[in-house]
DNA sequence: GGATCCGTTGTAGCT
DNA sequence: AAGCTACAACGGATC
């Protein structure tokens, strides 16, 4: 009879977790240990990796899980903070005399794939009583491994190749359910284990008992699965029909906070929610009736996710802008920090794209299309910079950060991948009547909320307030140029010399 | 092997 | 107001 250490890593939820269920099932396991590492060094204050937003985003998270795996299961999560190697040793000499197997989800980046290597031969194989066990399709629908280890792989660029990988996988794939396992604690002995020592760090718990977080999400699988309910489950239409978002802005039922997409990102970054859940979810609504399809479709989104985690898995230096086979060199220059500060704080003269920032800042969330605006705008549209400098900013305040998307991301907006649209659109940060956003009402008052300083101003100048007569910025109360920013480039021209500059750079790297 | 088509989600000007 | 077209023209897949 063996104990069970359940190490929580990318799924941080009791539902569909296939680790934990094995753990409950199998025979051989009499108690079962929870854990969750905090691996950033967050006692120096903020981590580089994660800022306060993040931090307790996760944190939540972690507190959320610890709840439901007591009241639900009876067992009591330990937390600790430190470098997962040294705690897991630590861990493990509770247990010297017995059988313990150490069991965790598969991680597919570079970083946790070493660890868990170096956690097995340094760890695990020093003791005969020590055994691993990887469960691999904990946070993605597909085995990544196994699909990037087959011999016909190639890495897939469009929603072609992955409906040519899912068509492979599962037949016929559209709107199929997948198994997903759960725990009816019922079926059961109790399992609970002894308690250890365990010890995290206290910033923690002082940024939980700080002021109200600005960010609108609560962490955790409890909030994933009663958004899941009101955003997906109740709203079937809105799944059969969803498509490319129209609207960039917030501000649903009044609420300016609300995305206007489903706005769970944040609990499948941090696998509060089983994406297979999800999907299964999507499945049960469009087998009824006529829906969209992927790639527009929400389906067609988590394969989108799938293929970018296939990618971060096969592709070598995905997360650099060099010697990566799928980001076109470009010569990016020398950064130049005052740009790159202003577009971080939300000081560029471009509402909308400091509406965005500011949003990123203060909640940790943003609309996709303005991802898009925003990223554009730092690489290829108007800054001209580096696109891994926009990336690191993202993964340190998105509560959805994600290695794999945020990568495949940007490498997609910066023009620089063989999967992005040609490198000639561009987006306007200054959307006009032409533009497919609802520029009159919802996007100017997006405006208007996260830029306060242009709450006054008519809808008409909003976009480009430096254009709007004295007279008008008066009246707003508003003088570009010393209560807001004017422009810190000229967009049109910045755009046509870029295109230049990326026209030249394409013909050098023939 | 050259032509043609296609790719999750562009913009601006004209009718 | 919606739809067409030019813009300038990538790169991989397909025929």
């Amino acid at each position: 009879m063996s104990v069970a250490i359940v190490w929580f890593r990318k799924c941080l939820r009791i539902h569909d977790n296939q680790a934990l269920s094995w753990a409950f099932e199998s025979n051989q396991i009499k108690s079962i240990l929870p854990i969750y590492i905090f691996e950033e060094e967050i006692d120096q204050g903020t981590t580089n990796k994660m800022n306060e937003n993040r931090l307790r985003f996760q944190y939540e998270c972690v507190l959320d899980l610890q709840h439901n795996l007591h009241t639900k299961l009876g067992l009591k999560l330990h937390i600790f903070s430190g470098q997962a190697q040294p705690v897991i040793q630590s861990i493990l000499d509770n247990f010297e005399e017995q059988r313990v197997w150490l069991i965790s989800e598969y991680c597919s980046d570079r970083e946790n794939i070493e660890k868990q290597s170096q956690i097995e031969t340094k760890i695990i194989d020093q003791n005969l009583n020590w055994f691993t066990k990887t469960f691999s399709a904990g946070h993605t629908i597909l085995d990544i491994e196994s699909i990037v280890n087959s011999p016909t792989y190639k890495p897939p660029n469009s929603m072609n190749d992955m409906t040519r990988i899912f068509s492979d996988e599962f037949g016929d794939w559209r709107n199929i359910v997948f198994d997903v396992t759960d725990i009816n604690p019922s079926d059961h002995q109790p399992k609970q284990c002894q308690s250890i020592e365990s010890e995290f760090s206290t910033r923690l718990e002082e940024l939980n008992s700080g002021p109200p977080p600005s960010s609108y999400f609560i962490g955790g699988e409890s909030a994933a699965l009663q958004r899941l309910k009101k955003k997906v489950i109740l709203e079937k239409e809105f799944v059969r029909n969803f498509s490319k978002p129209s609207s960039i802005s917030t501000n649903i039922e009044g609420n300016p906070l609300e995305p206007t997409t489903t706005g769970l990102s944040p609990y499948l970054s941090t696998g509060c929610l089983s994406v297979r859940r999800l999907w299964n979810v999507c499945s049960e609504i469009q087998q009824l009736s006529e829906h969209t399809k992927p790639p527009v479709s929400i389906h067609g989104q988590l394969m989108f996710r799938e293929m970018f985690y296939l990618l971060s898995k096969s592709v070598v230096n995905w997360d650099q802008d060099q010697g990566n086979t799928h980001c076109k060199e470009i010569e990016w220059g020398v950064t130049e920090q005052t740009l790159l500060d202003a577009w971080e704080s939300g000081e560029t003269g471009f509402p909308l794209i400091d509406a965005m920032m500011r949003q990123l800042d203060a909640t940790g969330w943003m609309h996709h299309l303005g991802r898009h605006a925003v990223s554009c705008f730092l690489t290829r549209g108007q800054l001209w910079q580096n696109w891994t400098h926009g990336r690191d900013i993202f993964s340190r305040k998105l509560i959805d950060s994600d290695w794999a998307l945020n990568n495949g991301n940007w490498l997609w907006l910066a023009g620089v991948a063989p999967f992005s649209m040609p490198y000639y659109r561009v987006y306007n940060p200054c959307p006009n009547q032409k533009s497919s956003l609802n520029v009159e009402t919802e996007t100017a008052n997006f405006i208007r909320h996260w830029v306060p300083e242009l709450s006054e101003f008519p809808s008409k100048h909003i976009f480009e307030p430096h254009l709007a007569p004295l007279s008008v910025q008066q009246l707003a109360g508003c003088i570009i140029g010393s209560d807001y920013p004017s422009p810190i480039v000229d967009r049109k021209e910045t755009r046509r010399q870029n295109l230049e500059r990326f026209k030249q750079n394409l013909a050098k790297l023939r």
